[in-house]
RNA sequence: GGCGCUAUCGUCUAACGGCUAGGACGUUGCCCUUUCAAGGCGAAAAUACGGGUUCGACUCCCGUUAGCGCCA
């Protein structure tokens, strides 16, 4: 409520940002940000401001940013403003540190790298908060800037007040610091290159953010920022420093984890839906036993408040789990567009340039309409937990040739003779089916009557109907493990079924 | 070293100060089943520790411990 109250005082919109550092590929954390952002905006029918924080000229490059660009798109991500890029607004930043020095809230520093190194040792070495000791903080304007041009080098200061800094965090409540921990600390090695804490609390101010919603690593900077925006007179936002997403060591989720990033997810199979739902989890719920959530839902009963407190370790196994529960969701033929750029990509089939609707079997030249691959994804559905695997589970359905042999078609203690006799049961029943009638039920109603008394004519006292059935299914997919044997005949098809069958028993080299 | 944040099953989490501490993933047993999944029904599994406050503490307070974060 308070922080209703707080909203409404800024008579306007609800404003929000998110302004990730361009210097390495978005990862889970950074895109949780983005959600949880995008999440409140859409909730107070307000502005998101997507802003990208590159001051640091070394470490920010231009593939970081397009990498975080079609990670937000993939997501459904939008902003309504922005993207602003922070090495463009120098000039912002000076016209605000020129203020704060004229003021007399901010001073230039002479000290050496060396003698302040040596006083924080000192400091440590006493157990004393390690704090600048002001030693510069009574060189007038007029004295830096002179000595300045005389070549001397000098970073900038923020004339810290003693004071007791508190502000109250959505998910932290009250929050409480003593300034005087902070001293006077620097805000910019000089006028055109002020530091990171500086320029995002100017930027956050200037472009009217009511919200901050941030990791709590920030934590620590609050107080700093809120100072500066006392000095320089602008409005406090609301702070809500969100818990951590962890690594299976429980540090801050990182580079060293291998944290994959959010378009590296997308490449191995993840659907967005699923992304979204399991990152939503990652410290929020909605306090009852639902889980699964879409990005309406979320924005419907998501609320700050019950964000917890502790950091989240990242589950891979449970994004596996929502992603094949997403998955199963989908109708075949939705599922089958999505798995085509997979199947294309890894060379198993070839798209038709001028018919949308064909497909060539690589392996084979043989072409195929949409409907082959829309029944493989029906019946693949259940077993699917990202995308890409598709390529693997289907295979022979793409294969010219198929490595049978005895030991992969044998069932139990079955013998070549036995598993030969199998073959030719299943030709001569599935000869009998007509084209017109194949389906997977009319190959089921044919052969699995057979099988039941299958066991009996090869002299096996155990009614047992894998006989039949594994060598069925393994001539037909050559795999021990595999979609059931009139599932694949069904896609196959009577002609290549048959062929199939023939191979296998060429195959034992009787 | 200083400051800060945090603490419920292995993991994500639920529980106005009041039930056998609930759910999900994972693990595991059974069912289904030609294989592998999916599905159904079960099981094991947690309040970090020590003090208070209270008739009663997972919940409030203090301390300890541990983890993490920030500062160079």
């Amino acid at each position: 409520m308070e922080e209703k109250d707080q909203t409404e005082a800024r008579n306007g919109k609800v404003c929000v940002r998110f302004p990730p550092s361009p210097t390495g590929l978005m990862h889970l954390g950074t895109a949780r940000l983005a959600l949880f952002n995008y999440i409140f905006s859409k909730q107070h029918n307000g502005r998101l401001v997507f802003r990208l924080d590159d001051t640091d000229k070394e470490r920010s490059k231009p593939e970081y940013i397009q990498d975080i660009i079609d990670g937000l798109g993939w997501l459904g991500i939008t902003y309504d403003d922005g993207p602003y890029y922070q090495s463009q607004r120098g000039p912002v930043y000076a016209g605000f540190l020129k203020k704060l020095l004229k003021d007399g809230n901010a001073y230039y520093c002479f000290c050496s790298r060396e003698d302040l190194e040596a006083q924080r040792q000192y400091q440590m070495s006493r157990s004393e908060p390690p704090v600048y000791s002001g030693k510069c903080s009574g060189i007038s304007l007029e004295e830096a800037e002179a000595r300045l041009s005389k070549g001397e080098r000098a970073v900038i200061r923020f004339r810290t007040k003693i004071k007791k800094i508190e502000f109250n965090d959505i998910v932290r409540g009250e929050l409480s610091f003593d300034s005087a921990l902070l001293g006077d600390f620097v805000i910019a090695k000089d006028l055109d290159n002020a530091l990171y804490n500086f320029v995002s609390t100017i930027d956050d101010s200037v472009m009217g953010i009511t919200h901050v919603i941030r990791g709590e690593d920030v934590l620590p900077n609050t107080p700093k920022q809120i100072l500066i925006q006392e000095a320089l007179g602008f409005p406090i936002p609301v702070y809500a420093h969100l818990p951590l997403i962890l690594g299976p060591d429980r540090s801050k989720l990182s580079k060293r984890h291998g944290a994959t990033s959010v378009t590296e997810y997308k490449k191995m199979g993840y659907l967005p839906e699923a992304m979204i739902n399991f990152m939503a989890f990652l410290g929020w719920n909605p306090g009852t036993e639902e889980e699964v959530y879409s990005i309406q839902g979320l924005i419907r009963d998501f609320s700050l408040e019950k964000i917890q407190k502790g950091g989240a370790v990242f589950n891979a196994k449970r994004l596996d789990y929502l992603n094949g529960f997403y998955i199963r969701r989908h109708s075949a033929k939705a599922l089958a567009e999505l798995c085509v750029p997979y199947l294309a990509e890894s060379g198993l089939i070839a798209l038709d340039e001028d018919d949308k609707n064909a497909y060539e079997i690589v392996a084979t030249g043989e072409r195929i309409g949409f409907d082959y691959l829309e029944k493989i994804a029906g019946y693949l559905q259940p077993r699917l937990k990202k995308l890409a695997e598709i390529s693997e589970l289907a295979d022979y359905f793409f294969a010219r040739d198929l490595e049978t042999g005895i030991d992969m078609l044998k069932w139990k203690d079955a013998t070549a003779e036995n598993t030969k006799l199998a073959l030719d049961e299943l030709i001569n029943l599935v000869s009998k089916i007509g084209e017109g009638e194949w389906t997977k039920e009319k190959i089921e109603q044919a052969i699995l009557p057979a099988s039941e008394s299958f066991s009996k004519k090869i002299n096996k006292t155990e009614w047992d109907r894998g006989y039949l059935l594994w060598p069925m299914r393994a001539a037909l997919s050559a795999k021990k493990m595999s979609l059931g044997p009139f599932e694949i005949a069904d896609v196959l098809g009577k002609q290549k079924t048959l062929l199939r069958f023939r191979a296998a028993i060429d195959s034992l080299s009787l």
